[in-house]
Formats: structure tokens, C-alpha cells, sequence
DNA sequence: GTCATCCATACTGCATACAGTATGGAGCTG
DNA sequence: CAGCTCCATACTGTATGCAGTATGGATGAC
């Protein structure tokens, strides 16, 4: 069926994020499949803002039972992606230009801060691995591959900054945020990707020559200007 | 039964955080019930740290089904207060000094910038709702009220500064901050209070008198000694 | 024609049932 | 006696079943 080929495919997306090339590939459980499933449909305009998302129809869309469906959506639903209104289920979440303003404040606030641990932090191995990702990133900012694909990478960056910062729980609280984010720029991310790039190239140098203000501040302003762009789309 | 007893009560608990005074009461979701009960046995210390959560016996002792005791466990494993392994199930977190370390920093990244936003944004009623507050908090650690009212009332402080400052994100995100550093400091919050209050009544002066600098740099001292007396006890 | 009421429908929320798997210890082997 | 294997056990993950309820439209009253 159509359906079970569908989540197939989103369960090989889903793969990638926990890819530590592990002897034996531990399956991930089903809501987890489910969640990143409705996660991308969502962010890729499959579902729309307002839409009501029915546990038996995604079930029966997705070839499993109402159970994952329904642990999936109350997750995303803390995530910012569906809202629960008791006793309607789940509808794809309205985000708002206000809400949006205040996910990139939030988001600017802890990168910049993890931006500027990372400076005091970093050793060889961090600005190398930095190196590695922003030259994947540029080339394919470049080359205007698909927004799938810089939406990745993008984290990608971002995530690495935040993981040599060495705060956890920002990490976490983060990968919620830039999830969210990106939805909000899904639609103009490829326009986006070359001025970001070079601001990650910016970014980069001031982590790798140790200088925390000068990084955090970067990143302030990296993030206020995607912020902005959103603003221009008149989202 | 104890078991529906034990339900019941910590639902009284839970119904005190909507209080709006709704015409009809409108019952909380089992998952939402059993989700703070758990948080409440976790919080004060009924299940300790590394301790396995068998949902069928949650299940029996709260008098519901499995099906919202797992909801609530997966709830609860995103605001860090439970490890969800896979195939093994719900163990009660381990928290470690480093991750109480990071939890305050990262709330007090998030509450000094909301504390600045509020001396910006507010307004005679918010200074008239916080004094409220302040006052009654002020009365209870100085009586010595138990553990239980002195974080509640903490944390209304709290959140009404949050809440002024007008940032939803941070609002939702400092939700579960501010109950994970509220289990940190269960044990001590009793000491802790008198301080925490005259500290309290400086910040309530700075976003009266719309100082968004001063009021911002005493919300993060304020959070920075929280975290302080932390360390002493050995946490 | 407008409004209230009633009811059929569809869906949620909770309970139960079933299958698969991680684990710890008994028993066997070297 | 040490270490490995195998199996009984217990628990998770998923599926299904059932009762309660919110909703929208049809019907009737004014």
C-alpha cells in the first residue's frame, strides 16, 4: 500500500538523526516513526494550519494502529505542532507572527548563549568538525539543493555549536525550538541559505579564535536576521 | 480504596493550577491526573532516583489503566523527570550536578530576559498583582509553611514575571524549568526562603520602576544563589 | 424566517488483550 | 569454580474494543 511505502519512507529520515553506524540497527518504535511521519508532513505543508488530524485516519494512513498514532501527536503536541483541545483530538497547530517572533527570541537567547560557551570550549576536533559541516552546507547553499536538505544541514551547524557548548539541556530545548523554526522558514529557506551561510562562515572563525562575545553576538544577529526574513514574508 | 484515594488527592493538587473559578469544573484528563501525581511522588522523594516505573503498577496504585499512566510517564520523560529506555520502560531520572547546573543556567538566561521584557511592559495592574503575591509570599517563609506552598508560591512569583514579560515560548519553556529546579531544591527550600523573598522584593522594585537592566541582572543573581545553595548541599 | 431543540454521527479517552523482547538466574560445561 | 547457554518471567509496545461526549445538521416551534 501507498500507506505503509509512506511511513517506510519517513522511518529512513528519521534513521539519519540517530545514525551512530551502531553494529545492529536498533528499530525505532513506532510513535517515534509516526511523530517524525506528521512532523515532516507538517512542515512540508502536507497538512495544513487548522487541519484536524483524526487518530484513525493517520493511522490507517500510515498502516498501524491508533495507540502510536495518538502517544506521536501528544508529543508533537508539546513540541508545537498540534494543539489537543480535550475531547477534539489534535489539529495542526496556527503558528502566529507573534508566536514565531517569540520562538526566534527564545532561540536567539540560547544559542547565543551556547555560541558563547562554545568559544571558551572548543578544542581541534570541535573546529574541524565545524569546518566539515559549514563546507558541506555552503556547497549546497550554492548549488540551491533541495530545501529538505538545507533545512538539514542548517541544524546541523547550529547543533554542533550547541553541542560543544556543552549545555544539555539547552541542546534539548533547542532541538524543539530549531524544529519549529524551521517550519516557519520551510517555505523561504532557499533564499535564505547563502547569506546564512556566510554568516556561519563568520560564526566559525570567531568560535575557533576563542572569542565568546564576539561569537554570541554573531549568532544573535544570524538568528534576528532570519527572524527579519520571516517578517519581509509578511508571515 | 488507598489507590483512588491517592488519585484524588494530588487531582485536588493539580485543579489548584487552573484555578479560574469555571462555572463547571471541567474534569483534567486522567493522563493529566496520573501526570502530576507522579511528578508529586517523584518531587517529594516517595520514588527515588533510578527507581523503575512498572506502569501496570502505577497503574493498580493510582486505580487507572495502563493506557494514561504511559502517557503521563512519556509526558513526564520530557520534562526530564523519568528516562524512558527502550523496551525497558519508565526509571525515575537520576539527576546529576552538572545537569542542576545547567537547568539554573538556562533558566536564568530565560527569566532575567523575561524580567527585563516585564519592567518594560508593565503596567499598575501587574505591579499591583505582583505585590499581592509577593506578600503572601513573603508572610509564608517567614512562618515556615511547608515545602509544598513555599514552591508554589515560588513559583508564582515567578511565572507572574514571566507572564508580564509577555514572552509565551519562554512561559511554556520555563514551566517545566522551573518545576525541574523546584525538585532540586525540594529538599531546601525551607531555608532557602526568607532570602529568596527579600530578593524577591528587589526585583518586584526594579520592574515597578520599569529598570529592565537592574531588574534583568537581579533575576539572574537571584537564580545564580538558588543554584549556589545547590552546590553547598552537595547535590 | 429565525431560533432552539434533538438526534445521528464521528471521534476521543480509557480499558483490555495480545505478541514480542529484555533480563536474571538456574543449570550445564569446561 | 568460572563462564556460557538457555529458559522462565515480567514488562513493554502495539492492537483492538468499548463507553462517553462534542458536534453539526435536521426538525419543529415561534
Amino acid at each position: 500500500m501507498a500507506a505503509s511505502d509512506s511511513l517506510a519512507s519517513r522511518a529512513g529520515t528519521a534513521g539519519q538523526l540517530s545514525r551512530g553506524d551502531v553494529p545492529v540497527m536498533r528499530r525505532a518504535s513506532l510513535r517515534e516513526q509516526v511523530r517524525a511521519a506528521v512532523e515532516e508532513l507538517i512542515v512540508f505543508g502536507k497538512l495544513a494550519p487548522g487541519e484536524h488530524l483524526a487518530e484513525e485516519s493517520l493511522a490507517e494512513l500510515l498502516g498501524v494502529s491508533r495507540q502510536p498514532v495518538r502517544e506521536a501527536l501528544q508529543s508533537l503536541s508539546v513540541a508545537g505542532f498540534v494543539d489537543l483541545r480535550a475531547g477534539r483530538g489534535a489539529f495542526v497547530h496556527e503558528p502566529t507572527a507573534r508566536e514565531a517572533r517569540e520562538v526566534f527570541h527564545v532561540r536567539a537567547l540560547l544559542e547565543s548563549d551556547s555560541c558563547r560557551l562554545a568559544a571558551q570550549n572548543v578544542d581541534d576536533d570541535g573546529v574541524r568538525r565545524l569546518e566539515a559541516i559549514y563546507a558541506e552546507g555552503h556547497e549546497a547553499s550554492q548549488n540551491h539543493d533541495d530545501p529538505r536538505r538545507l533545512i538539514e544541514l542548517n541544524r546541523t551547524f547550529h547543533r554542533a555549536i550547541t553541542e560543544i557548548g556543552g549545555n544539555r539541556v539547552s541542546l534539548a530545548l533547542l532541538a524543539d525550538l530549531e524544529r519549529r523554526a524551521g517550519w516557519y522558514l520551510a517555505t523561504i529557506i532557499t533564499n535564505r541559505a547563502p547569506s546564512s551561510w556566510a554568516e556561519h562562515r563568520a560564526i566559525l572563525d570567531a568560535v575557533a579564535a576563542h572569542d565568546a562575545d564576539l561569537a554570541g553576538e554573531l549568532m544573535l544577529n544570524h538568528i534576528d536576521h532570519s527572524r527579519d526574513l520571516l517578517e519581509f514574508t509578511g508571515q
